[in-house]
DNA sequence: GCGGACCGTTCCGCTCAGTGGAACGCATTC
DNA sequence: GAATGCGTTCCACTGAGCGGAACGGTCCGC
């Protein structure tokens, strides 16, 4: 593979659009023509029509008056991202819960969905201090965090397996980074009903975490109560998280979702 | 003007793509086929054509294996919508005073910045009990609401003349609703150095914002504490509001934003 | 001051990606 | 069983998109 060439050639319009929009990542918030056209490996002039009327369309930003130019995701993207279903609905439906759950431990608390094989922060609560390095539309593999395991834990068989295909990159020297060594804790996690993280994600930093449930009975977030592992009682907080995720899954039940 | 097209008639492919996203808004998250072309007034061969290339790309997403399918803005969607510069930078910056003043006065606190005449919602803290209609993400005519007034206060004269120009419909009896009465509100709040509102935006809600400047001293923010109306007191809130403004200026100050 | 590197922008003839009317199969509804 | 509305597929036509090349600006180090 080409340094150049992302896995597909990009061909259709669209893709190529696709591909510049996505070249923007939590390290990379502001890039120059020639920055896109080197991510994105597409000819300058081709980038540069490309921009250019996303701009005109009001989908990417940029100062024109400022000083230094570059292209950014515009307040457009912003917008619409907070429409998108999975946050909304489910968001609108937790963040009471969630706000108890603050409350009653005041630990960050992460509400998280399953989207492939990773798992993607819907929601957090308590952004307080000590930096956990957890961020809304955040993404870490599923296998390595509180939420993640208590997903997996409920998904179907085949989203277990594409989770091991995929790998399980180890995070810390505590991430669970075997296949054996996975099943047996989701067994575990089904058995008691919660998962717990001590250090699998990030050092320093432990979890407690619960699985929410739609109206179809089936799997659709996990909820948890993070922060510096000697804060972090497990048997005062699985019930409280617990609870919590009781809670949301009936709220889900009465209004169908 | 026909009903089926839109002002400009949409031409190229990336703007008839950008109209199909646009298509989905607060009351319509999920949308046929048939819809997408009513929308937004493009052939339904080419709506489909359009709609399935963004499904591939995961921009959009479609529940295949549910019951009842439609097109829905995908996750990538809302990870690309969190990476936006004005609402990461400024979130990220402003979290913890907003926690802080959530705690001091136990009522919904509001983070907005302007986006042309309106006022869009980047962080809302403590969805609470009550439901106060403002949403993240979320647009309001900036004259109409208390953040609103106060960015228009410290904005060019040719923002506050345009939002004049764009008109100044009235949400509540109590709406703002005149050039004059404007003009002489936001010279008060500049005198003053917040602004109030009593239920010009949605009836029974009331609030007091301050303003939150950027490192190059030009207005970027504004920042609200916001209630139902018997438990607003501007004479307590004021002083609270404005001291944690201040502290997100000197923040955003000290950080070159 | 000058050559070179790198930036963003513009031009323009070639061609294939995108177009959309029409026809299809399938549920619902009357 | 005719009518309506849905999502899907087909395919001959054509202009929107393509991108190499050339241009003008700024910022270096020599």
């Amino acid at each position: 593979m080409r340094s150049t060439e992302r896995n597909g050639p990009p061909v259709s319009l669209l893709s190529r659009a696709t591909a510049v929009l996505e070249a923007f990542d939590d390290s990379h918030p502001v890039l120059g023509l020639a920055d896109l056209a080197r991510r994105t490996g597409l000819p300058k002039s081709t980038v540069h029509r490309i921009a250019s009327e996303l701009v005109s369309l009001r989908v990417l930003e940029r100062p024109d008056d400022a000083t230094v130019d570059g292209y950014r995701l515009g307040m457009w993207f912003f917008e619409r991202g907070e429409l998108v279903p999975v946050h909304r609905s489910l968001s609108d439906a937790a963040l009471p819960v969630m706000e108890d759950l603050r409350e009653a431990t005041r630990q960050r608390i992460h509400l998280a969905v399953l989207d492939g094989v990773d798992v993607v922060y819907v929601e957090i609560l308590g952004t307080g201090r000590h930096d956990i390095a957890s961020r809304t539309g955040g993404r870490l593999p599923a296998h390595a965090t509180g939420v993640g395991k208590v997903l997996l834990a409920y998904s179907p068989a085949a989203t277990v397996r594409a989770r091991v295909d995929a790998g399980l990159p180890r995070m810390t020297p505590r991430t669970i980074a075997t296949p054996g060594g996975l099943t047996r804790e989701l067994r575990k996690i089904r058995s008691v009903g919660m998962a717990l993280d001590l250090e699998e994600s990030h050092l320093g930093i432990s979890c407690v975490a619960a699985p929410v449930f739609g109206a179809d009975h089936k799997i659709r977030a996990g909820l948890s109560v993070t922060g510096v592992t000697g804060s972090i009682d497990p048997v005062t907080l699985g019930p409280a998280v617990r609870t919590a995720a009781f809670t949301l899954s009936r709220t889900l039940r009465a209004s169908g979702l």
